[in-house]
DNA sequence: TGCGAACTCTC
DNA sequence: CTCGAAC
DNA sequence: GTTCGAGGAGAGTTCGCA
């Protein structure tokens, strides 16, 4: 590629465009792509990030007039490529990850060095531009810049908080709370809030940037959890902290928006990236006040970890995170420097039918219909999960299904429900969309339990039973219910 | 004007 | 977010 | 140890259509 074309390829690449989202999504791109071909040049990547630069610019409702005749001057597999690439649906063994490592090879410079960029930058693309672009620097920019976000550091799953504690050296534990990441810049009164993704959520943290302008630093980048709490500080479910910071909505019922710091990038003009976590931490101690702070502590005890836990659960936290305290801030962690332990049930629920998969699980029934058993004797669907299953068992649930299989709607397979399967997922929200009412978080297959029949799987009752106590439902959840009666009155006028 | 589909975002 | 597969 | 691909849940916003 041109030196002024790389950062533009990398994005496609990468599947991370540059033009971002276009508010074009699967649903006009697919119906594009039917679309005769044109006749004409062969359009060259400059001339799509021009149309698509348009589109950005233009508003949801006339993006469609730049893609529409970009798409007619690409042939099939361009338009696959690019609507691929546009959805987020690019299947192509490579993203990012792998993005980085040609950068290093392509720059001569270490993977760390890259990530490095990467991080600084907040895009793959943009770490390109800098590293082989035009205005290629030799030594680009290694600092982070304020208000500009940085991609978070993550955790990976534990098992136990006994394992976790047996992967670090010294640890530190603190609460995870089931809230809404945030990354904080401040520069004197200016204070910006960013999502994980980095998108700027400030508006929707008023509360939150108030008691922000209480850190004691001229320059600060936080990393911290959002969470919307009741007024004895019970975090609230994680669809009314996530609602209450995407509508921009005031709180009610005394409910309060609060952030919870963890981790410090930077203080009073230096850079703390590469810093050991302890210090870090130090950092925040320093400059956050105790009521804006992550509660944890550093122990070598097991016990005391043990304790601490226990304190998080009945709390009401999600569960706790386990920490390296030599760690630096995602640099280099190859190692499990972050660690989350969170809780989690089993039960055993009825396949009520199951979807073709795509892609490599194309040819499988992948997608499981769950049902939970209602006392008369009829299922209710409260979820679906494609996790938990290796390629065996894919092969396994395919064909016993088909054996099973009673109707077929597009790529639905419905099965008579004996099947039990015992399923592990993280907890029972509300749902408006299931006739339960309620929806498994994070569900995932165990194995199947051949030795259970369909009578003998958990019921929909005892699901119920262990959501959340919650004096207000959230609002989503009565339109729900209302929209629910409205259609059976109208149902019932046509068929009384 | 009101509704649902499509899209974008969080976990 | 979560998992298994692949590298 | 890391990345990728398969796909889950809800909620808010925008926009075309009846």
């Amino acid at each position: 590629m041109p030196a002024d074309e790389v950062a533009s390829a990398v994005g496609w690449l990468a599947g991370e465009p540059l033009c971002g989202p276009l508010g074009v999504g699967p649903a006009q791109l697919w119906a594009l792509a039917r679309t005769p071909e044109r006749d004409g040049p062969r359009l060259t990547l400059r001339d799509v990030e021009e149309a698509l630069g348009q589109a950005r610019t233009a508003g949801r409702s006339d993006a469609l007039d730049h893609v529409g005749p970009l798409f007619e001057r690409l042939d099939g597999p361009e338009r696959a490529f690019f609507a691929g690439a546009l959805t987020g649906s690019l299947r192509q063994g490579s993203l990012g990850g792998v993005m980085v490592l040609a950068l290093a090879e392509l720059s001569q410079r270490s993977e760390a060095d890259v990530r490095r960029v990467v991080m600084v930058v907040g895009s793959v693309a943009g770490a390109a531009r800098a590293l082989l672009g035009p205005q290629r620097d030799e030594a680009p920019e290694a600092a982070l810049v304020l208000f500009r976000p940085l991609a978070p550091m993550l955790a990976s799953p534990a098992e136990s908080l006994t394992q976790a504690l047996a992967r670090v050296r010294h640890a530190r534990i603190e609460w995870k709370i089931d809230g809404v990441r945030a990354q904080v810049h401040k520069a004197g009164a200016r204070v910006a809030i960013y999502s994980r993704q980095g998108h700027d959520i400030s508006a929707g943290c008023a509360p939150v940037l108030d008691a922000l302008a209480t850190v004691n630093a001229t320059d600060a980048v936080l990393d911290g959890e959002v969470v919307l709490e009741a007024p004895d500080g019970t975090p609230r479910p994680f669809q009314e902290s996530f609602s209450a910071v995407a509508s921009k909505s005031v709180p009610r019922d005394g409910g309060r928006l609060r952030i919870y710091v963890f981790d410090c990038l930077r203080r009073d003009g230096v850079d703390l990236l590469d810093a050991a976590l302890s210090s870090r931490l130090d950092a925040v101690e320093a400059i956050v006040p105790n009521d804006l702070r992550m509660p944890g502590l550093r122990t070598d005890s097991p016990d005391e970890a043990a304790r601490f836990h226990a304190a998080a659960l009945a709390k009401g936290q999600e569960g706790v995170m386990v920490k390296d305290l030599d760690s630096p801030y995602r640099l280099g962690a190859r190692a499990r420097a972050w660690q989350k332990v969170k809780e989690f049930a089993t039960v055993d629920l009825v396949v009520l039918a199951a979807e073709w998969g795509s892609g490599r699980r194309k040819g499988f029934l992948s997608n499981l219909h769950l049902g939970a058993r209602r006392d008369d004797g009829t299922f209710c669907m409260v979820g679906k999960t494609f996790k938990g299953l290796t390629d065996e068992l894919l092969r396994w649930q395919t064909g016993r299904l088909e054996s099973l299989a009673t109707e077929r709607a597009g790529h639905v397979v419905m099965v008579r429900p004996e099947l039990v399967v015992e399923i592990r997922f993280n907890g029972v929200q509300r749902s408006p969309r299931y006739p339960g009412g309620i929806a498994l978080r994070f569900a995932r297959v165990v194995r199947y339990r051949d030795d259970k029949a369909a009578r003998d799987a958990d019921t929909l009752a005892s699901l119920v039973a262990s959501l959340p106590a919650s004096p207000s439902t959230s609002r989503s959840v009565e339109k729900a219910e209302e929209r629910e009666r409205r259609k059976k009155r109208q149902l019932s006028l046509f068929d009384p």
